[in-house]
DNA sequence: ATGAATGCAAATAGTTTGCACCTAA
DNA sequence: TTAGGTGCAAACTATTTGCATTCAT
């Protein structure tokens, strides 16, 4: 089962337990959705599913992207630039990021003592934990180990 | 010297450095801000101005908060809802947010165990720490945990 | 004097919503 | 048939910008 298959298989549970209903945008769109790999904006898929179903609006999108978020499909991100992006959540692929600002590589990392102390910190304040972002920020202690090395492009 | 004469020092030097002029805007505004705690919305800054200087325009918050970054005294955030909210970044303080979906209220919090765990994973990867960004979202267990419920409900 | 800063209003940009029409179930 | 879905345009909201005026240096 390929990524698309499971979030269709994950939109189609959210569609029978919500009484919603299948349509051909939703299909054009999630296809275009897992597709575009991730952070899309919804300009950039918007774009990308015009060119299956060029009649599909705007409006269409942003309310799509809605219900995938609810389905568990998607999660939007917010990185200061004035748009939401967007990015598939499949099985339970939740990584976090570790950045070197020297040569801007990035290395995902899940670290189980820091999720199991978010949802007690969380807890503590009264809040049930939904998602996070965590981002640790540093330099390159062996230059070796970073792949990119001395250059890099890229911005995360 | 306390938290506002430190955020002053910093803009004065960086008014200085980039010969920008000292108005009684910009001194309301550094007051207010400094005054106002964190996150702290535009629309919220504004109208705290305003207590001491009714005719203050929204512009000059915008623009005056673009100079705080600029000068180090303020960092911006996003929290997804919409607008974006500035802290004062003195000294080394450092927290992390918690974030309630529901009612967008932000809870700070520092967790040594968190802050030990992230050395470590980054020490594993090659990398030297230099910050970190943590943000967990969740919604309030309790409602009575939630200082602005019923407010603002979840309907986004 | 002169260039930066301000206030206001108009302009943007992203996102949401009202509504008449369409379509899956 | 009937609730939900769609497209379009208008409405909103947060933020930016143009411009004439004011102010710091």
């Amino acid at each position: 089962m390929d990524r698309l298959a499971i979030a269709r298989a994950r939109l189609d549970a959210h569609i029978d337990r919500e009484g919603l209903k299948r349509t051909r945008q939703r299909e054009s769109i999630l296809e275009a959705f897992i597709g575009a790999g991730g952070h899309v904006s919804v300009e950039e898929l918007l774009r990308a599913v015009q060119q299956s179903a060029p009649a599909t609006g705007a409006a269409t999108v942003y309310r799509t992207l809605k219900v995938f978020v609810e389905a568990g499909i998607a999660g939007e991100r917010n990185f200061g630039d004035g748009q939401a992006r967007y990015e598939p959540i499949l099985e339970d692929e939740h990584h976090d990021h570790l950045i070197c600002t020297d040569c801007n590589t990035i290395f995902e990392f899940e670290d189980p003592v820091v999720e199991a102390r978010q949802t007690e910190v969380a807890t503590a304040h009264g809040l049930t934990v939904r998602s996070h972002r965590h981002e640790i920020f540093g330099t390159c202690t062996l230059r070796e180990a970073c792949p990119r090395w001395p250059k890099a492009g890229g911005r995360s």
